[in-house]
DNA sequence: GTCTATAACCGGATAGAC
DNA sequence: GTCTATCCGGTTATAGAC
């Protein structure tokens, strides 16, 4: 296991050339058909030096999904600061997550397989990952807070962290989608984000109160534990 | 890749061997750990020999899949037979999943996530994994039949493949559940039990039509093309 | 002390003789 | 149907170069 920042000019640029490198063969050539030995000889350097700034192949992805999660944060700025329907915010971020992501979906999978394992060093819920899941669940509370839309505490609370793991279904499920365009992927988002946010419009009904508390206070129960 | 079905006795034999030892050592010392050396060992057989009759290490885990179904099947039968309350049959049934598992606990992650893997042979909503869902999601079917509930038909169509995917929610949660005897998944499932049979109950509700409707059609249109 | 390189090791998978 | 020998790629050990 060797260290993960470069203290030197020199290190440094050996890092950004091995991961520009890998970044760039993953796309050509997916996740599984990427070797390290391919990724040093891309980036000129030995294998060995590969390792002495990524630990293991999967913290290449870890960079990955960094990558992809600025440029997504990026896309969706301008919407951001100009849209103030709910409804219109959350669509367009997460169509925005799937157009982001289109170059790299033939690598996705295996990526995504890697990191489910809850052993991984990877996993979102995982520790290594909670700097990155915090910055996009802070996206997505901007992504509500930024809106008209007025919602009880209680759900505005659990809100952003539950849009983050929709988000994961939805990527799941956009993995899977060989329709042309994936067309299947936004028209899925277009008929959910909208049922999300009628579901949270429903929310103060009288016979929905009891179940919302619950549902609440289970979402909680889960969630604390894991991510405290 | 080499044929599955063993057409001598003998070789009938040496498949079960090995299947065995497989899984005798995937409990003791895990999936990783677990190299296909140690079972060809374990089974006197062969390294050649194993990968004859199973043609990767994952198809092993299928088995091991089909093994721990069986089991299931078999705890959850008598209560099946005598309740009729669907909340108990449910809560009854989920129980048991997590219960047949226990003693795999430590080998369920990286299980998984080899698993899910969506160009893994093995990913549960892939071709090679029809049997055996089809055999949980018809157990589910059971379940729901055979409760005295009285559920809209356009939810009943619906309900076994939903529970199957619940399922699968409930053991990735257990999955990573470090509590005590796994309490705190079962509070999980105690409380999602109820809130799932409340919610059909719900369905009814004039405000919630339209919402159960659409929520229904997106579900039909989501999994028709994948489970065709 | 920080990088880089070479040479192994290990385990999943395959080829091909018997 | 069973074996041995081999490949291949992730990972590690470790020696030297700056």
């Amino acid at each position: 296991m060797a260290v993960e920042a470069p203290k030197t000019k020199r290190g440094e640029t050996s890092r950004a050339v091995i991961l520009n490198a890998a970044l760039d063969l993953f796309q050509e050539r997916g996740y599984e058909a990427t070797t390290m030995r391919a990724i040093a000889d891309r980036a000129a350097v030995s294998l060995g030096s590969s390792y002495h700034y990524f630990p293991s192949k999967e913290h290449l992805v870890l960079e990955f999904y960094r990558h992809t999660h600025e440029l997504h944060a990026a896309a969706i700025a301008p919407l951001l600061a100009r849209e103030k329907d709910l409804a219109t915010r959350l669509r367009g971020t997460i169509r925005a997550v799937v157009v982001t992501c289109e170059p790299f979906h033939a690598v996705a999978g295996s990526i995504f397989s890697t990191v489910a394992n809850p052993s991984s060093p990877l996993n979102p819920f995982g520790g290594a990952a909670k700097p990155l899941r915090d910055d996009v669940v802070e996206l997505y509370a901007h992504v509500v807070n930024g809106s008209d839309a007025r919602i009880p505490a209680d759900i505005a609370e659990m809100l952003p962290l539950t849009l983050w793991l929709y988000q994961m279904g939805i990527l799941y499920f956009w993995i899977f989608d060989r329709s042309p365009g994936r067309l299947r992927t936004l028209e899925v988002i277009d008929e959910t984000t909208d049922l999300i946010v009628r579901l949270v419009g429903l929310a103060n009904l009288p016979v929905l109160r009891g179940s919302r508390k619950r549902v609440l206070g289970l979402m909680k129960s889960i969630v604390e534990p894991q991510f405290a």
